[in-house]
RNA sequence: CGCGGGGUGGAGCAGUCCGGUAGCUCGUCAGGCUCAUAACCUGAAGGUCGUUGGUUCAAAUCCAACCCCCGCAA
């Protein structure tokens, strides 16, 4: 059970082993991308593409759908950014119960966003991990983690690629070990248990005043998708540009120091004041354009030393 | 038929409203200067202005259709 590219990749990986892919859920194709169609989800499409069958029910709450599961008969079930809630009667189902990976060394940010949150928050180290599921939210006993270190240039994306890699490579491993009853589920710390809420437009909105390192987390975490964003206002324009960072250097060292107000611009190449320190902006994005580096954006833009960003 | 932005030498852009010699910041190539350089100077190559049709003496620019790219709480 899974939907975005995140899942493909662990679909790909159990793919690749001898055990039998019975069925594929995976939420109900939507309105999406240009034009609003109703499309399918990544997952969806991967499985469709592998001869699988594709169940998408829109909840899993009713008899029926849960009917229909049992009758499946399924040794396990594998969970991974599945996106609906499992009641209890799902979770009963598959002899050896319901497996979740989740992108996040638990119980720190269970939830939506466990890969943003970690870098928005400036976390040193993530990782994934694969988790006996049970009624809660991400509140399952703990099979088997792997972690990585995060680096000052680590994006959504690139945790996301790398997690990804981590899981798939781990994932045959958990589920031979359940097969031959050796699993040792570890239970989590619900004392520093936090919580990944889903992104929204107030996590996407950059405030200047905040301190550089925060901003640099912020642009980082939210890169590519769904992205950081500013305004700015160029002087040929009279409308303000909702612009998009993708990449950014954290500048709060000794040599930061600055009495400009938050948002103004330090330097000619986007070295931009913020409440403490300076953040520059090495990627970014305008609208109706494609991502660039600053040097080109720079190349192109009459945009410099004083402008303000808000 | 959801809304919006855009396609101009290799890159990023201006020019389009108000038709009239294809421009800017770079890159590339050649030469020069320099102990030296991603620095500086001089010169050169490189573009059917997304495609097709229309209007016009004349279209990157105005009109129509189509193709492709991008953003919109993923």
């Amino acid at each position: 059970m899974g939907s975005p590219d995140f899942s493909v990749t662990m679909l790909d990986a159990l793919l690749a082993t001898e055990h039998e892919i019975v069925c594929v859920y995976s939420q109900p194709p939507r309105p999406a991308g240009r034009g609003k169609a109703d499309r399918k989800t990544p997952v969806h499409m991967a499985a469709e593409a592998a001869g699988i069958t594709v169940r998408t029910p829109k909840s899993l709450k009713k008899a029926p759908a849960q009917e229909a599961f049992a009758a499946l008969h399924a040794d396990l079930a594998i969970i991974v950014a599945y996106g609906l809630i499992l009641p209890q009667a799902i979770l009963d189902a598959p002899r050896l119960g319901c497996v979740n990976l989740h992108a996040s060394l638990l119980p720190r940010w269970r939830g939506a966003a466990p890969i943003q949150r970690a870098i928005m928050a400036g976390d040193a180290k993530s990782g994934i991990q694969a988790m006996q599921m049970d009624a809660g939210l991400d509140t399952g006993n703990i099979l088997q983690t792997e972690e990585t270190l995060l680096t000052p240039e680590d994006t959504a994306e690139t945790l996301h690629d790398r997690l990804a890699d981590l899981g798939a490579a781990m994932l045959p491993q958990v589920i031979t070990m359940l097969d031959a009853g050796k699993a040792q589920p570890v239970k989590q710390d619900d004392e520093g248990a936090t919580y990944a809420s889903k992104l929204g437009p107030d996590d996407q909105a950059i405030d200047w005043a905040r301190p550089a390192s925060e901003i640099d987390a912020q642009i980082r975490g939210l890169s590519p998708f769904p992205g950081a964003r500013f305004n700015w206002t160029p002087d040929t324009v009279d409308q303000p540009l909702r612009m998009k960072p993708l990449m950014s250097i954290c500048e709060d060292g000794a040599g930061s120091k600055h009495s400009e107000a938050p948002g103004t611009l330090l330097d000619d190449r986007l070295l931009v004041a913020c409440g403490d320190g300076a953040v520059r902006i090495t990627r970014l994005q305008r609208p109706g354009k494609g991502p660039m580096q600053a040097d080109d954006f720079l190349r192109g833009t009459k945009i410099g030393r004083g402008q303000m960003f808000t």
